[in-house]
DNA sequence: CCAATCGTTCCATTATTTGGAACTCTATTT
DNA sequence: AAATAGAGTTCCAAATAATGGAACGATTGG
C-alpha cells in the first residue's frame, strides 16, 4: 500500500470505512487502522469537518454525504458517459437487455453506466460499484486490450475468488480466454460472475490504451441464450467502435 | 472558508476541479486556487495518485473515478435511503408523480434518492445533486424544522439568486415562508426554482433535529395544479412521519 | 531563432503531523 | 458507594511532511 503522504493515509481511513458493512466506532476502526490513539483521533475529526466522513446519533463513523456532492458532479462531467449514452440506449433497445458501461480502474472494473429496459427498477445501484476484471464481460474485454507487461502485472495481483463453478481458477485460463477474446474482439461472461446472468461485452479504448473501458449486454440465462451472445456480439463490438469514433472526434485523435 | 490543515487544502483544491465546467489545466487552476506554484504541483500529483483526480489525453486535470467508488458505497449503505426507498414508492405511484429524497447539509439541500414513473429516463441525474434550500420543496420542509439561532445562521448565509420571477427576493419573506410551512407542516415550491414545476414537500428528521432531511412530491404545472399539491400535502406529511417511525424503529429513540 | 507560455524539479525553511501518556466520562461490577 | 473497565479525548516535544521561491525544461508560435 503506497501512501501519498498525509493524504494517502486519511484516503486509507476514508476507504476502510466506506468498505465496512456497517457503522464504526472509534475503537472498531482503532482495531482495523494500524494508528496510535491519539493520531487516529485527530485524522477521525479532520475528515469529518470536511465531510467526508459523519458521525451517526451513537458517535459511530459512516461516510459522507459529501463524497456523493463530489461524485455526482464527477459523473455528470464524464466525457466517455456523454458520449456513449446515446450508443447504449440504442443498444439497450436493439436487444432488450440490460446494457451495462465500465471502465478499467488496476485490477477492478468501476461501472460509469448502466441502461435497463421499462422496468422501474433501482436506479444508480451499479453505477460506482467495483467489479472483478476476471468474471465479467467488460472486465476481460478490457483486458483484451492490454499489452503483454500491463496484462502481466494486473493477472499477477488478482486474487481469483471463485464466485461460480465457471469462475477462471488459474491464472492459465484466464489468460487462454484473453488471448480467445482478443482475436475474437469481444468477450464472453457465461455465469463467471453470477449464476444465471450470462453477458457478451467488447472493449473501447484511446490512441495509447491510456484509458479502457468496455460496454456489455447482459441477461439472465433462461432468455440469454449462447447463440443470441453470438448474435449480438457483432452489434456490442459496432457500439464500441461507434462510441470510440465519437470520442476521438470531440477531443482529437489523441485519444 | 475554515481549513482543516493539509487535508482542508486538498479538499477544496478537489471541490474547485469538481465544480468547474471542463477540464482544467494546471494554470487554470494556478489562477484559481491561491496557491504558488510548486505547491499546487505537488498537490495535484498527490491527488492524482489517490485517484481523486485524473489527468486527460492534453494533460488536464479531471474529477476521478475513485470519488464514484467511494460514492456508491456511501449510498448503497445510507440508512435513511434505505429505510425510506419503500416508502417513496409507495408515494410515487400513489401520485404518479416524481418522489425525492433530501438532506440538508449546510445551507445546501442534497438529494439522495429520487423515484419516478416508468419512463427509463436518466437516472442518477438528481442523485448526489446540491440545489438551494430556498427555492425548493425539501429546502424549506427542512428549514422549518430548525430551532430559531440555526435557522437565523443558516438564512444569513444565504444569497438569494433570482432564479424565476417567484424565487424569494428577501430574507423577510422567506422567513414568512418558512413560519407558514412550519404551522401547515409541509412546504410548497410554486415555481420558484424552475418555471413550470411545482413540488409539495414535508420534513424528516431526528430527535435533537441533529439531522434533517425532506420529501417531495414534484411535477409540470400543467399537470400539478395547486389543488393536486394540497390534496397531496396530507399523503406527503404521513410518508415522511411513516420513514421517521422506520428510522427510529431501527436504530432507536434517539435517532 | 527568439520569446513566451506552460509545466516540472529542487531544497532550506516552516508548519503540520505524530504518538505515547495522562486524563475524562460513562457504565458495570463488587 | 467505591472500584474497575472500556471508550473517547486532550496534550506536547519530537519527527515528518508541506511550503514557496527560484531555477530549470519543454513546447508553441511569431
Amino acid at each position: 500500500m503506497k501512501e501519498t503522504g498525509t493524504l494517502g493515509k486519511l484516503v486509507s481511513l476514508l476507504d476502510l470505512v466506506a468498505a465496512a458493512d456497517g457503522p464504526m466506532r472509534f475503537t472498531d476502526i482503532l482495531a482495523e487502522a494500524d494508528q496510535p490513539r491519539g493520531t487516529l483521533h485527530r485524522q477521525l475529526g479532520h475528515l469529518v469537518e470536511e465531510g467526508l466522513l459523519e458521525l451517526d446519533a451513537d458517535a459511530r463513523y459512516v461516510p459522507g454525504i459529501r463524497l456523493l456532492e463530489l461524485a455526482s458532479r464527477t459523473w455528470a462531467r464524464s466525457e466517455l458517459r456523454l458520449v456513449a449514452e446515446p450508443h447504449l440506449r440504442s443498444l439497450q433497445e436493439q436487444t432488450g437487455e440490460t446494457v451495462h458501461l465500465g471502465v478499467l480502474r488496476g485490477s477492478e472494473i468501476i461501472y460509469l453506466d448502466k441502461v435497463e429496459g421499462r422496468q422501474a427498477v433501482r436506479m444508480y445501484s451499479q453505477i460506482g460499484n467495483a467489479s472483478p476484471v476476471y468474471c465479467t464481460g467488460v472486465g476481460k474485454a478490457a483486458l483484451s486490450v492490454l499489452d503483454a507487461p500491463r496484462l502481466e502485472a494486473v493477472v499477477a495481483a488478482l486474487e481469483l475468488t471463485a464466485f461460480t463453478e465457471h469462475t477462471h481458477r488459474s491464472a492459465a485460463s484466464l489468460l487462454t480466454d484473453i488471448e480467445e477474446t482478443r482475436r475474437r474482439g469481444h468477450a464472453f461472461d457465461c455465469e463467471e460472475h453470477e449464476i444465471g446472468i450470462r453477458c457478451v461485452a467488447a472493449p473501447v479504448f484511446s490512441a495509447e490504451r491510456s484509458f479502457i473501458a468496455g460496454i456489455s449486454v447482459t441477461g439472465p440465462a433462461y432468455r440469454v441464450t449462447m447463440e443470441k451472445l453470438d448474435l449480438w456480439s457483432g452489434l456490442v463490438r459496432l457500439t464500441a467502435e461507434g462510441v470510440m469514433r465519437d470520442m476521438r472526434m470531440r477531443l482529437g485523435p489523441r485519444w
